[in-house]
RNA sequence: GCCGACGUAGCUCAGCUGGUAGAGCAACGCACUCGUAAUGCGUAGGUCAGGGGUUCGAGUCCCCUCGUCGGCUCCA
């Protein structure tokens, strides 16, 4: 048989006989390569390693060591679960089983509801399937062929009627299981080392509430038993920083039932770190030409029509009547965003190009009516505040603004030691706004991220109706990312409330309006911050800074003179001065991850001293309550 | 809003197939006055989320509402 060759990774080539898979060429290579192999990348395209060779492509045999191996294993686990709830369930009908971050999942449709005891009866029988080491079989059959293989399955008749007509349609078979699915797959089900079925959701088929709900089991698939035991305890340390608890823990915030869902209530020391944030936030704005308004938290439903919320965002609002007397009767609706408050400080006077930009933040408390179901601790509420602004500038301004705002972003992130990516969104089909201004909006958007080399992707289409806009994502202390900054363009507004400036040539023109949040909103902001220190603020953010240990009560008057001399230079210090051994006062301001303790007995006492007791260092030596001062005051002023 | 699970003391949880509610921690009181992560003893604390129903009897079974959790959807 004539030999063919293909090109490795390494620009070398190798001769195979013709007629040769993947798995051969593995072979040929080394019989461990063969063992390790798990699909391949033929011209960058991903194959099986059943996948014939006819010569000259370029191959990369996968393995559990390439980037690619884990989302082949784990959509493999998708086919071995949807196998093992056939088996189970003869009458399942499938809609679609993709690998997804940390796992899979598959949606299914089944006449009875799935019960934790089911979870576990699909796990044994994925074990047993998985013992079996059963082969993924590839075929390729043609539209007829197909939609006769899934006569039974309506959610797969629904896709491959979707399909191109001269698509090659393949399908996979292992046990009683086949699949409509592109592959590639893993060689057999033995090469599933570790798994796990997480939760059981509802999913709407194809994300369309109008569609039925299908039943989507979620698991997680690794190659050794060791990768799922990290995971699971990621998941864990996860749990272990979840903001919720340790809202309640550090006595942070509360949310009540008889209050209402979603409606977050500060306590004194979330209350603190809340301002804290927000004072440090005030000076940065104001050092960078930003002027701060208070607006009203509700507005006559007039405001709200002009605005287009009445039409298009009233379902998220709380509108109210109010008996002006005399039988008037006013609709008033609770702010669900903070634009109309600021264009009518715009509007308040004629403007001038002179005027422009012309930058208006506010720390504004909106509510929007959630649905009951988003709802999710700090993260996700229907009051929250945001550190919203507006800037109004002509088309040319929006570069630099854009640009200024990113720094501020820069500025905020690094300060609490996150990294972050953007994303730029674009036109969507429905919109407003010429051609013109879309152009000059979603350029400086671009032209700024450039300018700071900024790496960002495009999600093309995903724009508000009303205009382009940045989305900042960061990522926390555990790796997770969360969406708080936004830059957005709008040309709504300008138009519907008619604002317009002075220009140097005494035209009159529309300003453009940049709508920003840096931090997104406060209460997500705080519990991002939570999950991301574990609960252990920085110096500078905790809301208590220290706690003085007294070790007797003898000791109490020098602990109240250290707390006073402490306070008068604006430290926030506690003294626990309830009648307990001093083992379990510092157990307790471990617990609340209080920075420093200062244990005071008679040494202290009588040297004028404080033994300061760091958090994670633990025990670091009496000094002088003076220096314990200029300690804190060198620490802070790192920040 | 939709699917599923859940809601017992301030917190974490126990309470089997219906028979009149229990622990640890926290709180309060007393004793101990203590040297770097939890002193001992005692006391008090619950309309078992709320409402309705089935039953001789409901924390336990059924229905509704509210809330929480995990997803879906939404995120002008």
């Amino acid at each position: 048989m004539p030999d063919i060759s293909v090109i490795l990774p390494d620009g070398s080539k190798r001769d195979i006989p013709s007629g040769s898979t993947v798995e051969d060429l593995a072979r040929s290579i080394g019989s461990r390569l063969a063992q390790a192999a798990l699909a391949a990348k033929v011209d960058g395209r991903l194959v099986d390693v059943g996948h014939t060779l006819s010569g000259g492509e370029t191959v990369e045999i996968i393995t559990d060591k390439s980037p690619e191996a884990l989302e082949i294993l784990r959509h493999s686990a998708a086919h071995v679960m949807a196998e093992a709830i056939k088996e189970l369930f003869p009458e399942a009908r499938f809609g679609i089983g993709p690998a997804i971050e940390d796992g899979f999942y598959y949606d299914v449709e089944l006449s009875a509801s799935l019960t934790p005891d089911d979870i576990g009866r699909i796990e044994e029988r994925m074990a047993h399937i998985v013992s079996q080491a059963q082969p993924f079989d590839r075929a390729e059959v043609t539209m007829p062929e197909a939609l006769e293989v899934f006569e039974e399955e309506p959610y797969k008749l629904e896709l491959i009627n979707e399909l191109p007509a001269d698509e090659t349609i393949s399908v996979y078979r292992q046990g009683v299981f086949t699949d409509l699915c592109r592959g590639p797959h893993i060689p057999h089900t033995g090469r599933i080392g570790a798994f796990k079925l997480m939760k059981l959701a509802g999913a709407y088929w194809r994300g369309d509430s109008d569609r039925p709900m299908l039943q989507r089991v979620y698991g997680t698939a690794w190659f050794t038993q060791k990768d799922l035991d990290e995971h699971l305890t990621r998941i864990q340390e996860a749990e272990r920083r979840d903001h919720r608890k340790l809202g309640r823990d550090l006595d942070l915030f509360s949310l009540h039932e008889d209050a209402g869902a979603g409606l977050p209530i500060y306590h004194p020391k979330g209350a603190r770190v809340l301002r804290m944030i927000q004072e440090w936030m005030r000076a940065e704005l104001y050092r960078r030409g930003y002027d701060e308004v208070i607006t009203p938290h509700i507005y006559k439903a007039d405001v709200w029509k002009t605005s287009g919320h009445w039409d298009n965002y009233r379902e998220n609002m709380y509108f109210f009547q109010v008996d002006e007397g005399e039988g008037r009767i006013n609709d008033y609706g609770i702010k669900p965003m903070n634009c109309p408050g600021h264009i009518m400080v715009y509007k308040n006077d004629l403007r001038s190009y002179r005027d422009l930009p012309m930058r208006l933040f506010e720390f504004g408390t909106v509510y929007r009516h959630e649905l009951s179901g988003v709802m999710h601790g700090l993260m996700r509420a229907r009051g929250f505040t945001q550190d919203d602004a507006h800037i109004f500038c002509t088309a040319d301004q929006v570069h630099d603004e854009v640009i200024a705002m990113l720094d501020l972003v820069d500025h905020v992130n690094s300060a609490f030691g996150f990294e972050y990516t953007a994303e730029v969104s674009t036109r969507p089909a429905k919109s407003m706004g010429s051609e013109d201004m879309w152009e000059v909006a979603t350029e400086g958007l671009i032209g700024a991220l450039k300018a700071r080399g900024l790496d960002y992707e495009i999600n093309e289409g995903d724009g508000a109706f009303y205009g382009p806009k940045i989305d900042i994502k960061l990522r926390d202390a555990i790796g997770r990312t969360w969406q708080t900054a936004t830059i957005q363009a709008d040309f709504n507004l300008p138009e519907r409330f008619d604002i317009t400036y002075r220009t140097a040539e005494n035209t009159e023109a529309r300003p453009f309006t940049l709508h920003r949040t840096i931090l997104g909103s406060m209460e997500r902001f705080l519990g991002i911050l939570i999950e991301h220190y574990a609960g252990a603020f920085p110096l500078w953010l905790a809301p208590t800074q220290v706690v003085i240990v007294p070790i007797a009560d003898r000791h109490l008057d020098y602990c109240a003179s250290v707390q006073q001399e402490l306070q008068a230079v604006g430290v926030r210090v506690e003294t626990y001065a309830e009648n307990e051994p001093m083992r379990v006062k510092i157990a307790k301001a471990q617990q609340q991850k209080v920075p420093y303790m200062l244990v005071v007995g008679d040494k202290e006492a009588e040297q004028g001293a404080v033994s300061v007791r760091d958090r994670t260092q633990g025990d670091l030596g009496a000094i002088p309550v003076g220096e314990f001062v200029a300690m804190l005051e060198t620490t802070q002023s790192g920040q």
